[in-house]
DNA sequence: CGATTAGGTTTCAAGTTGCAACTAGAAACT
DNA sequence: AGTTTCTAGTTGCAACTTGAAACCTAATCG
């Protein structure tokens, strides 16, 4: 005890503040909506979202700083420029789709036409799901917040083995957990 | 063909914007993050948060009014006032944590503590995750946009039956959801 | 009682937003 | 070639929002 390392602890303990620093601004989820949707071109946005032109143009240009957007001069006009989602902007679909949903839920009613679904059947999406290490849907009440060294102990004592989980609490791999989901 | 009610298409065509009329403010999720983590009193959310005094005196008074914390003054100190989230602001934990796990991915290393687990084995939680209808993992590449009157209906013809999925493809129902994916 | 604490409101400077007008470069029309 | 139009900006200015610090009021502590 005594460790002077303690004083690290809340410097940045989540990765809301950074998510937020881009995506906490005014108008960077309806941007991010309409690309998804399939708009590319500065006017379109523009007629789109009906956003202010200097605001649109600061915008886009923090987005693509930030690796959500690409930025590309087009091929056939070179008058015009494409802003397309690259990796990391996609990856911002869970997020975006969660509160989209939690905004239909509570939110007057609302007639959501297109419908996002599922390539292979065409059937609406379910919900945006919290889920533990081996795939069960987790509600809040099934969520707590333990110390990092805590992590497996469970409240008897007993510690759960961390053989089939996500080895190291800190690293969020989309990737691998699919696989894992989906044996 | 030429009928009237073609207008009312994109009037209200997403639930984004409403549910970003409150959370699209700059303190909003934090705030949610720190009531998550169980800060419930005025001058606590002021040094946790580093906020301005008026800014969270309105940003709090804003999430009341939208129902996504209740107010209550404190039983014992009547001096104090309490702000809890509802079982609507609960319901923001999928958007919150699916941003929280994309910063984490993209941001800067941030060791995570405390760490969101598993409240049965104790163990960090999987990413965030769509799911399709019978509760598959979906990553964007697996999501179409398809207009309302086509849900269903495949690239080669043939119609998906809607029976086993939601039926209602506008109602994002989590409860229905879990109980599904459960069984 | 007077001091302190909790939860605000007020004031004012600085920053952000939005509208309208202007610019600069590329394409299209005559 | 010269004019017009279209795309993607930038600039200037008014209105609104934010943040720091001071002030206010009721409840509790000593």
């Amino acid at each position: 005890m005594g460790d002077i390392r303690e004083s690290l602890r809340d410097l940045i303990e989540c990765g809301l503040p950074q998510a937020l620093e881009v995506m906490g601004e005014r108008w960077s989820f309806m941007i991010l909506r309409a690309s998804f949707k399939g708009v590319y071109h500065f006017e379109e946005f523009l007629s789109e979202l009906g956003i202010a032109r200097n605001i649109l143009s600061n915008r886009l240009a923090k987005l693509v700083e930030h690796g959500i957007l690409k930025r590309e001069p087009c091929a056939d006009d070179r008058r015009k420029i494409e802003y397309r989602l690259t990796e990391k902007g996609f990856d911002l679909l869970p997020a975006m789709i969660a509160l989209r949903q939690w905004g239909q839920k509570y939110g007057a009613e609302v007639v959501e036409d297109p419908v996002l679904v599922d390539e292979i059947d065409r059937l609406p999406i379910g919900p945006v799901s919290i889920l533990s290490h081996d795939g069960r849907i987790m509600g809040p009440k099934d969520l707590a917040l333990v110390k990092r060294e805590n992590i497996g102990l469970r409240t008897d004592g007993t510690r759960a083995s961390a053989g089939d989980a996500i080895s190291r609490g800190d690293v969020v791999d989309l990737e691998a957990a699919k696989r894992r989901a989906a044996s």
